[in-house]
DNA sequence: CTTTGGCATTTTGTATTCAGAATGCATAGT
DNA sequence: ACTATGCATTCTGAATACAAAATGCCAAAG
């Protein structure tokens, strides 16, 4: 059994991002520091030291003497983090190695293929992308790069439950998915590689459609 | 006269990062708080803050209970670092508009051209690079782009004064950015971006015979 | 001579306190 | 009626205080 010994802040950016992620806090709004770190059972230190990490991540926007505020979202923002991912995650593939990409290809193809029609709960849907890229770039070698990959899908989070319950666009994702196993298959890197760039900028335009004008 | 008024934190930062491309701050040691928040004249709480920052930006490393440390250098983690600002560079001026990239294309000649042989202080050299670099980015609309070429890059400064005085490769610095320059100027963004690349893995390679073994 | 256990010291992690800035409201003046 | 000024309140930013974990040292046992 492993004891868990973390520090609070880190437990506190989690448990912050978890809630974000359900959606329990509204784009734009302050962050009230007492009251927040009452209800989470710290003290404003720990709290205030997460806080910090977020907002290097984007989540969170500070200003003198007015503290924190959950970042508001716009469609530039978002397409400016798609095409960032997009970019970072071609070079992971890039710079994986390609008998470990070809090795779990086929893996890559069941998941994929796995649920291509249940109508899950949207979270459901997003944690299984999050494991399909997960594995994807499990061969990069590329420790830093991995980090601010997670950085920025964390900055991306506040998007995730702008989209409201949808079945085609999943379907669609899967099979983008099964190209993208398939290249990989084929040993088709460069082909591969196209094929993540299109799933990201597929997935950015059916998106946008859910966030409001700028 | 403008004021200055921004949260302690963050002055502490640049302060810090300052020390740091001085080369203050050996790879691998550790932060004493009490210490390092005396010298600074700053209590512990604002400089944990700025370190939890640095931390984020890969600048230092922290593990339960022993608090600090500044992240050591290996070759491994520069070529990384080097590979993800190629991309996000790359992709920096994939999305710049070409009207602009055109514009400031003579100026990014006349700076490379501007001191060729003048044997400068090495942190003269790093700064005349920064900036221009910054000029190359300057017409690069997205922002969240900007921000985290700026992280990587703090989190490169560590590696800059490992380099002992040497003039061939300023020289040789030069002659690539005139080609990036001269790129721009017959509107070869592919080409550009090509030679851009080549900059930052050809820089990385001279600096690798300066970097310790892992 | 090596190793282990415990104690003292140092340093981090967290809580609490204090000071100062921002916000909002009420009131007085035009 | 509207604006401006002063005051009270609220919240952040920073400092200090406290608790707990880690480190180092020394002594005692094997």
């Amino acid at each position: 059994m492993a004891i868990e010994r973390r520090p609070l802040r880190e437990q506190i950016r989690d448990e912050l991002m978890e809630r974000l992620t359900r959606g329990e806090f509204a784009a734009g709004t302050d962050v009230n520091e007492a009251v927040l770190a009452a209800e989470l059972g710290v003290s404003r230190t720990p709290l205030r030291e997460a806080l910090i990490t977020l907002a290097g991540e984007g989540v969170l926007e500070s200003s003198q003497g007015r503290g924190f505020r959950f970042a508001p979202v716009s469609r530039k923002e978002f397409r400016e983090l798609v095409a960032i991912v997009a970019a970072l995650e071609s070079l992971a593939l890039e710079s994986s190695d390609p008998v470990h990409l070809r090795k779990i290809a086929p893996e890559l193809l069941r998941m994929a293929q796995g649920f291509p029609d249940a109508v899950a709960e949207h979270a459901t849907v997003d944690r299984r992308d999050d494991e399909w890229h997960g594995l994807l770039l499990s061969g990069c070698p590329n420790e830093r790069l991995l980090d601010l990959l997670a950085g920025v899908k964390a900055g991306m989070r506040r998007y995730e439950n702008l989209v409201v319950a949808e079945d085609e666009p999943v379907a669609r994702e899967s099979e983008e998915h099964c190209e993208i196993a398939r290249r990989l298959l084929d040993e088709d890197l460069t082909g591969a590689i196209e094929a993540l760039r299109a799933n990201w900028v597929g997935g950015m335009e059916r998106m946008l459609a859910h966030i409001p004008a700028d």
